[in-house]
DNA sequence: ATCTCCAAACGTGTATACACTGCCCAGAAC
DNA sequence: GTTCTGGGCAGTGTATACACGTTTGGAGAT
């Protein structure tokens, strides 16, 4: 294994899709978290202080609050004196965020019936053109980010900010298990499901939207490598990083 | 005013009644957010890293790791170049709050009732008695802990560490919340709808127990001096730091 | 040739130093 | 008497220094 290429692929947040943040450990935050969810990050890889610090021309302080924050956010774990790496959420982790997420968005989706607006589902479905596009020219960042996109704009529509934000770490959280243990559910499948989900809620059907949103979730987990040779897989990524 | 008259009633963390943090960092966030839950801070103080660090007797770098973990936490806000402050939750955010508990917390007690124990009802009921000795001695601090408790113990049953960890951080803003728009609802009247759900978990009434926790926190919200004279109440409190 | 142990280097954990921002109050102008 | 201005001070924001634990590479012995 060449020990000379290059280990990290952080580069320092020229992410023109989200208001460019001001502070220096906040651009931090986001370049790694970003790096992770567009899979330039995998599971398991050291993220040196000193490194990352030259990388930003900043010290290892802003970096270490940095890292503070993202293994608040599970997405990094820090091991005492031996370092920061990107997370490797276990099987059983995996299965809980998936089961948070189905009690979350199932009760979501059934209160937004109650309450969403015409205008809100127009606005969904340029969401699921958007999807539909990032798909269909196979941009796997841009799908990523969408896909998990639309569950946080469901969450936004209910008005609720703390939600939104539960929302948002767990689909993160998400994206990197979906990384592991990489999943067999095709973007094309997920994205055919959000369109049913905005139809149950166009027609007010709150049963059927948060069935299917229960579905959709439960679909992504099946699809996931958890379940069959789980031991296999583990060990096969351990000695990755 | 008195100025002189301290200001900061955090005490180095001599709490027997979880286990004992080994970090520094971890002693004091526990510590503070102790302070808060128990009412000993009350929103809006100025917590001044300086202070703190003294009162640790350590740097602070230090002081300053842990109030950036309670800011995350909410449980705290940092105003740039001003400090830190114990938050002040804004109606919205509390609302916020109660609305996402109520869905969680009535999803957890529904799945709760297909595979709940003997045993685990046994613990449930061994926690209520506690919680209705520290209600009769009226013992605040205590009572204010196993209430809050009972909910991560129910997620805690279920076996989903990643909701328990969710609901534990929900709950100490809801303590904060309480603190600050004081309840009128009486920690007697709380602890009678603990007995009720449990109740229902016994008979494996899902519907029931998903009920009843609904109404539970839906009263604990309503008993919140929110929806009335809440400006006179905000208005009232801003100047209070 | 392989294993063990020691030492040096690397990297993290904590403390300290320094710069800079916002706040408070004194003093002057109106 | 009120208001505006400027300087000093307290306190945060960032960088740097140092101590300690971990890792790694090699020398020696079996």
């Amino acid at each position: 294994m060449a020990k000379t290429r290059t280990p990290l692929k952080i580069v320092p947040a020229v992410d023109a899709t989200k208001p460019v943040p001001v502070g220096a450990t906040e651009r931090i935050v986001e370049s790694i978290t970003s790096a992770v969810v567009e899979r330039r990050l995998m599971p398991g890889t050291k993220l040196s202080e000193q490194k990352i610090a030259d990388i930003f021309q900043v010290s290892r302080t802003l970096v270490r609050q940095a890292l503070n924050q993202l293994s608040r956010d599970r997405l990094v774990t820090l091991e005492p004196a031996r370092g920061a790496f990107v997370a490797m959420p276990s099987v059983d982790e995996a299965r809980q965020v998936f089961q948070v997420r189905a009690m979350l968005e199932s009760a979501l989706v059934r209160q937004l019936c109650a309450r969403i607006t015409d205008k809100q589902i127009g606005e969904l479905r340029i969401h699921l053109r958007d999807e539909a596009a990032a798909v269909a020219r196979t941009d796997v960042p841009g799908r990523t980010r969408l896909l998990a996109d639309f569950h946080v704009v469901l969450a936004r529509m209910l008005g609720n900010e703390v939600l939104a934000q539960l929302l948002s770490d767990l689909l993160s959280r998400s994206s990197l298990i979906a990384l592991m243990y990489q999943s067999s559910h095709s973007a094309a499948h997920s994205q055919d499901e959000h369109v049913l989900i905005v139809d149950a809620l166009e027609q007010r059907d709150a049963r059927a939207a948060a069935r299917l949103m229960e579905h959709h979730i439960s679909a992504v987990e099946q699809n996931l490598r958890l379940d069959p040779h789980t031991a296999d897989l583990s060990a096969a990524l351990r000695p990755l990083g």
